[in-house]
This record gives C-alpha cells, structure tokens and sequence, in this order.
DNA sequence: TCGTATAAGTTTCGATATGAAACTAATAAG
DNA sequence: CTTATTAGTTTCATATCGAAACTTATACGA
C-alpha cells in the first residue's frame, strides 16, 4: 500500500479495470430511462414512431433522439414501411435481440421484489410453461451466486487483487 | 377497428399492460446511468462515499442523491463504519445482491457486441472456470430466444391478443 | 386532383437535472 | 489542540428534458 495522495490503491484498480469493462459503454448507450422503456417496447412488438409516442408517453424530440441513438448503436434498425410509405419500421436486428435476457431478468427481478403485480406469465410457446427464473450458471450449470465467483485472466492465471477488488465488473 | 381518436388498439393495450409489468417501476429505480454504475461499483466491492466518488468520476450532489434512492429502494443498506466513524459502509443487501443477474447479462451482452476489450473473465470459484453465458431458459432448460415466447395468464389461459402484443414485458 | 388527415419528425422555449467547486459538521490522528 | 479526513450540502452555470406548435412527405376520399 504504497502512499498515494489522492485514492486508496483499491479504487485505483478499479479505475484501471473499469477501462476494460463493458458496463460503462453499454450504460451510454441503453442504460437511460428512455432507452431502456423504447427496447421494451420493441420487444413488444411496437414497430412505429407514433406507437413508441403514444404507448411511452415519450416527448416526440426525445424519442426522436433517442430512437437514432439506438440505430447508430446498432440495436434498432430503421426501414420504410413498404405498405405505407409515411411510416417507419423500428425493428430489433440480432444485437438488438440479443439482448431479451436483460430485459427478462429486469422484468424477473421486479416481480420477485414486488414492483408491480404482473397478470401475464412469460412462458415457452412448446408447453406453455413459465420460463425458468435467469440465473448465473457454472460452465456445468450449477447455479452460482456473487459469493461464488472469482476473475481469472485470459491465460488461466488468477488474479487476487483483482479478485478482492472486481468482483464483478 | 372501432374509431377511436388518439391511438391504435395495440397502444391501448400495450399502455394497459404496461400498468402491470415491473420494468417501468425498475427503470425507475436502476435504470440511469448513475444507479447502475453504482450497482456495479458495489458489486465490485466499493464501500464508502470516497470510494463510489473517486471510482466512478460522479459529482458529490449527485453521488449523495442516488445512494439515498438506492437506499431508500432496498438495495442498497446504509450504516457507520465500526472501525472509523467519520465513514458510512454502503453495502448490497439481498435485493441487491439478488441483481447480479442483471449485471452479469449486460456485461456478457457488452463483451459479446465488442464494447470494451475485458481481460478478466467471471469464474467459478470452485473450479474456475468460466461461467455460462445468461440466457433464457424453458421450464426442463432448453435455451430459449424471443421468437420461442409467449404470455400466458395466471389462471393458465393463452390470451391471443396479449400474445401479439406484449411479445416480452 | 384537390382538400384533408396522418406519420415522422424538427423547432422553440420554459422547467428540471447535472456537475464542478466551494463550504460545513463530525470524527480521527498526531 | 491543531490539522486531516469523511460524508455530505450549497451554489450557480450549463445541459438536458418535455410540451406544444410547426414542417414535410405521403396517403386517402370525394
């Protein structure tokens, strides 16, 4: 612990690690009320500008902005409508869908802890069975929880600073 | 279609849905770029104000308002440092904890899109190896994506219109 | 084919949120 | 008993948000 004047070594650390973590740059780009409530809305199949409008209650300039940030992030994708050509069709692409366990944990989590009470269950189109509650998963799928894991480095070496600061990250 | 003045019917019911699904209530509470880093930056073992403050690069004011809502929201616990009274230890509790899901699966999604170039990788403790990749499971665990989904009612019943509609909530 | 409606924005402007910096109160350390 | 540290709060300039009016292109109906 050498003597640094401004930070503890761990938060300098975390800094460092913070530059190689995703979580940041993907806040940016979804990790915004709006964003966020826009993408629900497309998994629910809402497709046109007056749908997010009218079904978000968003201002017209925000969705505006917020709908060509998600285009340029590669999330929607934005075509003419074919049969009428007034209209828009926002539609997820792959990196857009990609992104349902997200959303289905968000979702998952604010049912188990009471924010709303849901009336309609998400279940598999086979049997029609609830889906499974999303959790983290060992490599042979044992569930695991956040006292259960560690970081490893890409060549196999494991790391204990890191360990004790990133927990995870 | 019955002439209704403002909005389609699908807007009607994806707003009437929306009443009861949790990820407004959610966003409300996580979803803005502030709360989620902090989120992160508990999941990562940061405990005190300073820490959150330097680590993250937030303004004071801002830092001191979205620990009260963490707080005030049950994910975060608030209480004197024992061994140094000038700090406070901000710490995850179950709630919290019980997001880990949720930070994980946008992690994994940001790794996957190329947002940031990790150098650690999420392990399992026991054996570390790297964890699985989140993804939505049905009921006996075949891996499930948005197109294999459906709602269903909590009396069991398939409700068509929902189906189309409220895709995922 | 002319008038009207609709879709997807853009503009404007007042209200709200953010952020940097200085300030404060309580506790610790020398 | 003086100085440093911690966790805030206050202040004020700036940036973002949001409601409402406006714009442009396309469709629709007589």
């Amino acid at each position: 612990m050498s003597g640094t004047t401004e930070h503890s070594p761990e938060i300098g650390s975390f800094r460092e690690a913070a530059l190689s973590c995703p979580i940041p740059a993907v806040v940016e780009l979804i990790g915004e009320k709006w964003a966020f409530l826009i993408l629900r809305g497309a998994f629910n199949g809402l497709q046109h500008f007056e749908e997010f409008q009218g079904g978000l209650g968003i201002a017209r300039n925000i969705l505006s902005d917020r709908l060509g940030k998600l285009v340029a992030g590669g999330i929607l994708e934005r075509a003419p409508d074919p049969q009428d050509r007034r209209k828009v069709v926002y539609s997820l692409n792959e990196k857009g869908e990609d992104l349902l366990p997200v959303v289905v944990a968000l979702r998952q989590w604010g049912e188990r802890w009471g924010m709303g009470v849901p009336r309609v269950i998400l279940a598999d189109n086979r049997d029609k069975r609830a889906v499974r509650r999303i959790c983290l998963l060992s490599h042979d799928g044992r569930p695991l929880d956040l006292h259960d894991l560690t970081w490893v480095d890409s060549d196999g070496e494991i790391d204990p600073v890191r360990l004790a600061v990133e927990q995870v990250g």
